[in-house]
DNA sequence: CCGTTGACGTCGG
DNA sequence: ACCGACGCCAACG
């Protein structure tokens, strides 16, 4: 009947266990529920998903950007209730505020999961 | 099976 | 830093 939606059960309970006061990307999920560049479709499932207990307003876009929402002044709102400082479309400080973290040896920054290259070999 | 739909990501200008 | 163009892909009809 209906399709596997495999993928869509994976994307979230990956966003439950994003905790409070942190965000993840879309593209962060995609790769965590194992298609890389599978972001697009992630948007999608966030925007039909009707799940409770899903922390959708975690879910922003690449570089901090705030992505989509139903209501774009709620999902501001629910991630400054958390500590967040939301302005000018941006998450502040979102490196020092992503999940998961991805450590990288020799460094003391904190860093999240690797952006894609167009062109892999 | 094929076409459409986006709460996206990357790169080039 | 800010767009615009293009690629990508799960879900649905």
């Amino acid at each position: 009947l209906g399709a596997d939606r495999t993928f869509e059960r994976r994307v979230l309970s990956i966003v439950k266990r994003v905790p409070v006061g942190r965000v993840t990307t879309y593209g962060a999920v995609a790769t965590l529920a194992g298609r890389p560049r599978a972001a697009r479709a992630v948007g999608n499932i966030m925007k039909h998903a009707r799940e409770g207990g899903v922390p959708y307003h975690r879910v922003i876009a690449a570089g901090g950007r705030i992505g989509g929402y139903s209501n774009p002044a709620i999902k501001r709102a629910l991630l400054a209730a958390e500590g967040l400082t939301v302005s000018g479309g941006r998450v502040r400080g979102f490196r020092d505020v992503c999940w998961p973290e991805t450590n990288r040896r020799g460094s003391a920054r904190r860093d999240c999961v690797a952006p894609l290259r167009r062109d892999r070999r």
